[in-house]
DNA sequence: GTGAAAGCGCTAACAG
DNA sequence: CTGTTAGCGCTTTCAC
């Protein structure tokens, strides 16, 4: 097999508690053994197995992250900020995508619970109850939702307000809300402030087209209960859902912007894919993973304090794209234009 | 802690080896007993721990999957493919991103070697001297590259030439390729596959625009040497170059296709956010994915013969789009269309 | 077919 | 400050 801190420990003629010592705690030996040992680490090549390790710390060095849809940009996101912190921190990260479905995020976070130190779940599909049972396994961070006193990161959920105090100065009176996954926690607060701006608006009718699948497909499947609701703008739950609506606006003959808005949320990359760019809440999602890292890394460090002051609730920032599609890298070369 | 082995041996009555052998090796002990272990283990909850396993065996069962980007739709559905298998063979993966950047991938090849028994490398960026390094640290598998005798998973790289077969069949003289990232083995194929076919076929002019960045802006970029180059029609590295083209196209004035035709690789789900949707050639990753994770399995598990039967090149397909924009879904309702 | 015992590589008391 | 000694939870000879 590979090198052995045994081999290390003869290597530098010490013995293997010395070895094991200059590596954990360094300030508990001499500086003179410390540095040779070392010098015979990097020679040899050696890297502590961290199996062996974890096996009597009670700790694995590894953290799992547990996302609905590694195929969806905004979990990518994510997962990239958190892997960035848990890298720096010396952690592995194991993910585990369970594609939306509840029962599956449930075996997975089961079977991921006796392996890792501690859990992430982002975007968690499960009722209360089950997140309940899962949450007490291993120690949990949980991201875009809330549920009793499991730590846990979220977007300033003022997005929804911003976005309705957007289109009303823009003149709209009837505004549509495409909605997300049922489960979703971010979509019933989205559904709420939608619902609590309207009563508190009178003059404004808000109108809930119901739930639809975060893709462009439940754009689509939005898109005609949308016109028929007569509705002058539509928020929609996320980017895909409002691409899906504008794909499918424009087919039946719909001007967007001209004759009804668009907003959505998470300012993906695709949102300045399209003509207008996409008004959208954007969501720092990479930022989101960095903190939820952060976060369950200062509970797996300090047993007796989760002190450490890292924001619980993180800001987002509405996004208007401008309408009028003009250059947004260099100017045009005048003459002709066209291809042969 | 959790339940260990011994909890269960005292609980059924038999020592721990029993208990050992009726998880591992179920022939090896009386039905009877097998039976009376596993209801206790049921009963208790017990789950073998690993790395206690792994310490013995020399086997960690977690495999590794190195890939350029997490945020890049086309990795996630990868990923997706190698958690399926590596799930179902009981299997944890390891996901390590190295934002494209080669020196990060051999970091992180190093640092998860240790700890895994195999690692899937897809779309590795690094230089061949590196990689022969790096393949030999651990059981590797590589997807979209050759190197050496390295067991791989790539896609018939066939897909350039149907493309051209397909846009000189449309009577395009003049094309253009906007490349991918140098260090990529797919790009570097297709620019081969494309100066051949030149080379066949004197009667159609190639340009190569150059490398770009494998994003929307990268396009951008691409889209203007296009137009001067004047191509009637460019194929890109893959969709997202596709979509920027597209984009930057229509902004100086030129019509896709009327004007310029413009084919993708990939056809990841954004390929169709777009009217008119793109062609392109589909390459089905989540198929990569779980090829990549089958053969990587096969030879952990069977020291000896590579003999499994798994598919090294997969197919690919041509996916050519009708650009009359009808209505995909279902019929328009007759009347107003237009929103109050 | 089953149990006892010996470790896998490492850390954590405990003496020195 | 350093070495010796027990194990962590499990698999695997080797006897019985």
């Amino acid at each position: 097999m590979a090198v052995t801190i045994r081999d290390v420990a003869k290597e530098a003629g010490v013995s293997i508690s010395t070895v094991s010592r200059a590596l954990s705690s360094p300030n508990k030996v001499a500086d003179a053994t410390r540095e040779a040992v070392e010098s015979v680490v990097v020679r040899l090549g050696y890297r502590p197995n961290k199996n062996a390790r974890g096996l009597i710390t009670g700790r694995s060095g590894t953290i799992g992250l547990i996302i609905p849809d590694l195929e969806n940009p905004y979990f990518g996101a994510v997962s990239k900020g958190v892997q960035e912190r848990a890298r720096a921190a010396g952690y592995s990260v194991y993910i585990g995508d369970f594609d939306e479905d509840p029962s599956i995020e449930s075996t997975v976070v089961r079977s991921l619970a006796k392996q890792v130190d501690g859990i992430i779940m982002c975007s968690p599909r499960s009722t209360d109850v089950e997140l309940g049972r899962l949450t007490s396994l291993v120690p949990t961070v949980l991201a875009n939702r809330k549920f009793a006193d499991v730590p846990s990161i979220v977007f300033d959920n003022g997005g929804m307000l911003r976005v309705l105090r957007h289109l009303t100065a823009l003149g709209h009176t009837t505004i549509a809300y495409a909605g997300g996954p049922e489960q979703s926690w971010s979509h019933r607060h989205r559904s709420e402030a939608f619902q609590e701006f309207g009563e508190a608006h009178g003059t404004t009718e808000l109108i809930e087209l119901g739930s639809f699948p975060p893709n462009f497909g439940g754009g689509v499947q939005a898109a005609d209960l949308a016109l028929a609701s007569g509705a002058t703008a539509v928020v929609a739950y996320n980017d895909l859902i409002a691409l899906g609506l504008l794909d499918r606006l424009r087919e039946r003959g719909v001007s967007v912007p001209e004759q009804i808005s668009i907003v959505g949320f998470d300012n993906v990359a695709v949102s300045t894919f399209v003509r207008p760019n996409l008004t959208t809440i954007d969501q720092p999602r990479k930022h989101m993973g960095r903190m939820a890292a952060d976060l369950l890394l200062s509970i797996l460090d300090a047993d007796d304090a989760e002190s450490t002051h890292i924001p619980r609730q993180l800001p987002v920032d509405l996004v208007v794209r401008q309408s009028t599609g003009e250059a947004p890298l260099s100017r045009r070369a005048t003459g002709t234009t066209t291809a042969s």
